[in-house]
DNA sequence: AAAAAACACTAACACTTGTTAGCTTTATTG
DNA sequence: CAATAAAGCTAACAAGTGTTAGTGTTTTTT
């Protein structure tokens, strides 16, 4: 018979990581116990082992998914046959709007990342490192064939990748803009500024 | 007789707030261990409390110091009569003087304020949404005269800020750009991007 | 040289940390 | 219904936390 609920990830686990993801970003991943954690997923610390192995490997769960998203993201768009300048625009709308509906997931993997245990800490960083280099390809593309300024390209991909994770105050702050409005007026300032 | 060594700050007390600038700028405020600070000033962690009462003050002064500097600046430039744009272009490159020359301070005060102790926490708060908001009117002043596009001035602050903040990755990476021409970039995409 | 101030040390405190062991309860399967 | 698996609980561990008390040592001032 078939089986209706997945046979692979249990639900449970996934509850768990959603909400550390959320304290994670409350509080910061050391500021955040496991004692913390079980009370807000309603459960004893020690049942939390039963559906994962260590504190770390909640980080690195969150830490690795949305790294492998925007990897395989960028690698979707990089070989899609649009203008350099294209390129860019759609990796920025994929970070803004990553960063509007996986709020929670997005940031903890941008500032808490330091914390990894240590095999994934710097396989993590290199791939972090990847992605910026390809990023910076395509801006160099764009500045060679003249549609984008002059500029340093390593300079333009850090402000690109700081000013998308500047949405973090936007979703404290109380009078919000609406999303759509937030996306248009980024992609302006920072495309606009790129641009030739 | 005039002494020579000033009468107020003991110079051992910068010493330690300086060293635990750069430990909490590396492992963040709540992986830092009072006595991983003893330790890098070189003294028994209890030797701390000789010159300072505990650790939440150490944040506290790190925090407050930044944001004094950046109020009185933004009050100077404010002040002034130049325009909206100009105004906006000397506030970031304040910004980012600031992030190269005092890298570990400005970071720290940006990233681990979450930790200050509780009456502090709210003061720092109110003082950053000021902030924020002068920026704001600024903006808001520049479209009214058809200096800045017709955007969103919140957001737009908001990309400003974090823009700046970025100069961290820049800090850690091998082949550095030199400081003026990262000064520049910014600068030109920026400011280019909200020029009408 | 005496007195005072500044600074460091050792020992210990009360508490929190991540995690394990062992056992019991609930849910799923044959 | 019996058997198995999944998920919870209590108790406890070893190590680490910020901080205090009390004492000794070095430096500065008189």
């Amino acid at each position: 018979m078939a089986k209706i609920k997945g046979n692979k990830s249990s639900t449970r686990r996934d509850i768990i990581i959603t909400k550390a993801s959320a304290l994670f970003r409350e509080k910061g991943y050391s500021a955040s116990s496991m004692r913390d954690l079980a009370e807000i997923v309603g459960v004893e610390a020690a049942s939390l082992y039963n559906h994962i192995s260590s504190k770390g490997e909640i980080l690195q769960e969150i830490c690795f998914k949305i790294a492998n998203e925007f990897m395989s993201n960028i690698e979707k768009i990089d070989s899609s046959n649009i203008s350099s300048i294209e390129k860019i625009e759609a990796i920025l709308r994929f970070h803004v709007q990553h960063m509007l509906n996986h709020y929670e997931d997005v940031y903890v993997s941008d500032r808490e990342w330091k914390h990894l245990p240590d095999p994934y800490l710097s396989n993590y960083q290199s791939q972090r490192r990847a992605y910026r280099q390809r990023m910076g390809r395509i801006i160099d593309d764009g500045i060679a064939k003249g549609e984008i300024k002059d500029i340093d390209s390593s300079t333009a991909v850090l402000i690109m990748l700081h000013a998308v994770s500047g949405i973090e105050s936007w979703h404290r702050s109380k009078k919000k803009v609406p999303g759509e409005l937030l996306e248009e007026n980024m992609l302006m300032i920072l495309i606009d500024g790129m641009r030739k």
